[in-house]
DNA sequence: GTTGTGCTAAGGTCT
DNA sequence: TTAGCACAAC
């Protein structure tokens, strides 16, 4: 069969071997997608139901890549692959819970609280309890929420366990939160794998019926599972247990998400008589580049160890750029990925960094030198405040209990509904143990101030929930949107400070109508919104991708950048204390090289501003680098120090008053060479008219240009959005 | 009581 | 650089 024809002995056999469980461990660049992919297609050449097959990953990038794949292969076929079940662990758990809904418990439209909401949430408690934010921020207190959940803590139990009055304190907070989420009828990222697996595990009607459908599974990137996900695997596995695992131990990275090691072994113990299938050739990347990877990470202690045969010749020795600071690093950077593209367009290209602030530097230099790029993950569409009120605005039509939903847009736009008055609902709600929304007719029945202003917000989503039961979701988010006065106050807004407000709840009003159209149901939209971090669809024609390494895994490019190798960022400066957290960190540094197919750079930079105002401080170079075996890497051109060097920078004032200055100024002035050249004087006018174009109004041409340097606005007009005003510096103009 | 303005602290990774 | 908070003006 031609399917199989295209695999090595190895992955042929974890293709077909589909009947039982099956563990795989297969390295970085081996095929482990191409094992999954191929196993479903496999399965449905057999005759096996899309329904019947289930395949998980972490991210809903590589659901959607594995969605594609799976699609081509077995479109090739003849057959159809639409009601496959590929999903992350979330979005199933969510699905499931969905359709499960009374036998859960739950609501059947429950909300999904993201991140955001969560840490809104945990503010709530803290207000509704009078701790004050100053001791206990909101953030720390929801990741430790986040991670009593993960271990299947209680409340009860994280009081019980504290030994200090801040753990009892974070306790009470914890035991709040939930009693919040339960009246908003909510359930967060946790929620959903653990109410979903106690409803499996408790339900065995809900089980059987569940493992009876999904009899084949897969599961990719099995290192990074945590227990609730493993508990799932081993509940949907049923009888037939036909479980297929994929995973590499030198590619875990989310222990600080509860992925306990050792889930291979363990997987080994619940399920007697798996095969374990070995996958050592590497297909991706150059021996050179899996030799340097190699190496790094063999200083890990803790792991098994294995050979990777790289089946692509030696290739390029890595290159070592030492910057003077993170404008340097990007300039760099972006000059080498220029060349490539002027090699062949066709490359894939990829910047890797370990934190998501590490971004700023080359999305300007990328832009100025007029380089198509894309940002994963990051702030994402989704996340836009504008975006996020609107839809707050349709859950509440649908859930009215909602506390996150409802606090979100009850004063936005301004209605007159101010702190005292949201003080005395919330103390009223407590009072009585019931959702805001619901304390509203009592706070009126009190004759408090501020109460008609409440009473009107409630008489006002009382209209819309009548006038939109029968209106489909995209007609709905217009009349809240132009009802609300919420489009009229973000078109005002935009003016004062030159943003889109407007035009992103006009993309969203365009994305839901056209997620209305593929069948999707208003809930499905939700969900995404809630689940899915990044709107940007796999765009084959944008060349270069920026992400972080945690979002690079599983991906590959031709060419790799790895930033930002310093101490204190890589590994990073939380994670230097233990040494397990060191390894975890060594084993992101081994993902991101072994991302790369052709060439690897890796760079970093003597002085770096740890955020906007700060100093620029030194930093030593990652003891990463150090790991790399020196016969592999050469200095790029006009790199500060040869790879491996690791004499001490001391701050030199000199250095950084005035080289780092002079050398940082003229890429102050994005919108191109030309504009640069020509900042002084009267020369900027040789602008107008130019040609620019604008991330999303396209193309269009200047008409006016105010002020100079730093500030200087120019007044673009478009040819269907009208004339629009930017600052140059933030708006992403390119000439044309 | 609400809205507008200046200051300060923030930023680790994903669902 | 921006978001969120404290303080002062309607």
């Amino acid at each position: 069969m031609a399917l199989l024809d295209e695999l090595n002995p190895q992955q042929r056999e974890a293709v077909t071997a589909t009947d039982g469980p099956v563990l795989v461990l297969a390295g970085a660049g081996t095929g482990k997608t191409r094992v999954i992919t191929y196993r479903v297609a496999h399965l449905i050449e057999q005759g096996i139901a899309g329904r019947n097959i289930l395949a998980v990953t972490f991210t809903n990038k590589a659901a959607d890549q594995m969605r594609h794949r799976i699609a081509d292969l077995v479109r090739s076929g003849g057959h159809d692959a639409s009601d496959i079940w590929i999903s992350t662990f979330h979005s199933f758990c969510a699905r499931l819970l969905r359709r499960e809904a009374p036998s859960a418990g739950l609501s059947r439209s429950f909300a999904i609280y993201d991140d955001d909401d969560q840490t809104r949430a945990v503010k709530l408690a803290l207000q509704n309890l009078k701790f004050p934010e100053k001791e206990l921020a909101p953030r720390p207190l929801r990741d430790r929420i986040s991670h009593a959940k993960n271990h299947s803590i209680s409340p009860d139990e994280m009081e019980a366990e504290a030994f200090d009055p801040f753990g009892k304190k974070a306790a009470a907070v914890y035991r709040e939160y939930e009693s919040i989420l339960r009246k908003s009828a909510a359930l967060d990222f946790d929620d959903l794998l653990l109410r979903a697996v106690a409803l499996l595990r408790e339900n065995s009607q809900v089980r059987a019926r569940w493992s009876e459908q999904l009899r084949f599974i897969q599961v990719d990137e099995f290192q990074d599972t945590n227990a609730s996900q493993e508990e799932m695997v081993r509940l949907l596995a049923g009888k037939e247990r036909n479980v297929c695992v994929v995973g590499d131990e030198d590619q875990s990275i989310y222990s600080w998400r509860g992925a306990v090691s050792g889930n291979f072994q363990r997987f080994l113990g619940d399920f007697p008589g798996a095969r374990t299938i070995r996958l050592e050739e590497n297909y991706r990347s150059t021996q050179v580049i899996l030799d340097a990877a190699a190496s790094v990470v063999s200083h890990n202690r803790t792991r098994l160890g294995k050979d990777l045969k790289a089946t692509l010749g030696s290739g390029k020795l890595l290159k070592y750029y030492e910057a003077r600071d993170a404008s340097d690093e990007a300039e760099y950077i972006g000059g080498e990925i220029a060349s490539r593209l002027r090699e062949d367009p066709r490359f894939t290209l990829a910047v890797l960094y370990r934190t998501a602030a590490q971004s700023r530097p080359f999305e300007e230099t990328l832009r100025r030198i007029g380089v198509r790029y894309r940002v994963v993950g990051g702030f994402s569409f989704y996340q836009r405040a504008e975006v996020k009120d609107a839809l707050a605005y349709v859950r509440l039509l649908f859930h009215p209990d909602d506390d996150v939903a409802l606090l979100r847009v009850l004063n936005v736009p301004p209605r007159g509904i101010g702190k005292v008055t949201i003080d005395s609902l919330r103390a009223v709600a407590r009072e009585s143990n019931v959702s805001l929304w619901q304390a509203i007719p009592r706070i009126a029945a009190q004759k408090a101030r501020g109460a008609s202003a409440l009473t009107d917000f409630r008489q006002m989503v009382l209209n819309f929930m009548e006038e939109c039961a029968n209106k489909n979701p995209g007609e709905i988010l217009e009349v809240i949107l132009s009802r609300t006065g919420y489009l009229d106050w973000a078109e005002q807004q935009d003016h004062l400070d030159n943003s889109a407000r407007a035009e992103n709840l006009r993309e969203l009003s365009n994305a839901i109508a056209e997620a209305i159209e593929q069948g999707e149901t208003l809930e499905d939209v939700l969900d995404r919104a809630s689940l899915v971090s990044d709107t940007d669809e796999f765009d084959q024609t944008i060349p270069v991708s920026l992400m972080t390494l945690h979002s690079a895994k599983g991906l590959e490019f031709d060419h790799v950048f790895l930033a930002g190798l310093e101490e204190g960022l890589l590994p990073h400066g939380r994670s230097m204390n233990s040494d397990n957290d060191v390894e975890e960190e060594r084993r992101l540094c081994y993902v991101g090289m072994t991302r790369a197919k052709r060439t690897l750079a890796l760079s970093r930079a003597v002085y770096r501003r740890s955020w906007a105002n700060a100093d620029l401080a030194p930093a030593a170079p990652s003891r990463f680098l150090a790991e790399v075996p020196g016969d592999l890497v050469e200095a790029a051109q006009g790199s500060l120090a040869e790879p491996g060097e690791t004499r001490r920078y001391e701050p030199d004032p000199d250095y950084y008053e005035s080289q780092f200055r002079r050398a940082k100024k003229p890429t102050a002035h994005p919108a191109s060479r030309s504009a640069a050249a020509s900042a002084s004087g009267g020369a900027a006018n040789r602008l107008i008219g130019a040609r620019v174009r604008h991330p999303s109004y396209g193309i269009g041409t200047i008409l006016k240009i105010e002020d100079e340097g730093d500030d200087r606005r120019l007044t673009v007009s478009f040819r269907d959005y009208g004339t629009k005003k930017f600052i140059e510096r933030y708006a992403h103009l390119q000439i044309v």
